[in-house]
DNA sequence: ACAAAATTAGGACAATCGTCCTAAATTTTA
DNA sequence: TAAAATTTAGGACGATTGTCCTAATTTTGT
């Protein structure tokens, strides 16, 4: 097979490992056999597990960035922050399986004292940027940031207590007081 | 030594570690260097990693209801209420470098799919029901719970994103508002 | 079609994992 | 104080970890 094929199989199952079962409780035999290859030919592509972690997270990042965008299709910000809260819905059954995929990482990163925590945070910063864009276009000026990082604190509360106690019900009143809270700060500054 | 007397030490340092380094990360010579005693020691008190978790979950699950019962020394519900929010503030440090120990416990054992989970989560259930207590005191009803529901995933949330960027401004912030929170639930019910 | 390069499989490696065993040291009991 | 019970140390165990190596296979470039 063509090296960027195998390559993306692998970063592309060991994304899901990741998050599935954990960085750490996540070997390279669990990846190459998910995979279907030798571990041997894993090496070849990947020569530590840094570095399929770094390639899992710049993974992360780009995906991140084309939903973004793709997010951008709306006009109204407050539809496109909408959009956002929304994934609490569409992920729903992963979340309640295994929490929110950047803040687990992120998290667990923490506690193995690893030096791509900072990175993998880079994920929410991308989130927070482009939600306090839309914050700054509804005319929140310098609280823009602050909101953002509100709406971003409140979901990943949400996919804590959704996956804890693995509630559909929390879950989705909890979106639905979300997007009231959207309401109150779209129309507060009409 | 006693028996008493070692086992307390080794689920001590055993908590520390869950929380500071998790669950997997954590080995069983990790636990007894830490104590400084043997593996084999280490062994006749605890003759699996299950137990140990088991005993460090008892412990949370001790230590939480005796927080709550001291926070019960306040009479207002609205001051108990509070007590609960400036955890955040109270353990600060350690929140920013580890997160939430009851959060990233819970989100760790959903990962690794570990029949603990659940009795994990109860500590949850223990904040849970104390917080809907004090919510049905300020005449809440029927809403309590919910409540009590949506303080506890607002404050996972916050150890989340304040652990993700080591921000303490955020933290204070976000407790701020907390309050704020705080002070239009037990207003309206006046 | 042939040489060069890239990909693959499979195993070796030292270290560490959770678990278990035995024997010495210590404490408790009578 | 002697006997019994408990606590402790230290190492053995098979399995698994991340890493690395070699040799075979496949693909690519000419």
């Amino acid at each position: 097979m063509t090296r960027t094929k195998t390559r993306d199989l692998i970063e592309q199952k060991a994304d899901d490992l990741f998050y599935e079962n954990g960085f750490e409780a996540t070997s390279f035999a669990d990846i190459a056999d998910a995979v279907g290859i030798s571990r041997g030919n894993f090496y070849h592509h990947f020569k530590s597990k840094h570095d399929i972690l770094d390639a899992v997270i710049d993974r992360r990042l780009a995906k991140t960035a084309r939903m973004l965008e793709s997010w951008d299709a709306d006009k109204l910000p407050q539809a496109r922050i909408l959009s956002f809260i929304r994934i609490l819905l569409t992920n729903q059954t992963r979340i309640m399986a295994f929490g929110c995929p950047v803040g687990t990482l992120t998290t667990e990163l923490a506690k193995l004292d690893h030096v791509a925590q900072s990175r993998a945070a880079e994920v929410f910063t991308l989130f927070r940027d482009w939600l306090a864009d839309q914050f700054h276009a509804l005319g929140h000026g310098d609280e823009s940031v602050s909101l953002a990082l509100h709406l971003l604190g409140r979901s990943q509360g949400i996919a804590v207590m959704a996956s804890a106690y693995r509630d559909e019900t929390y879950l989705r009143a909890e979106v639905a007081a979300l997007e009231d809270w959207l309401d109150t700060v779209t129309t507060k500054h009409r």
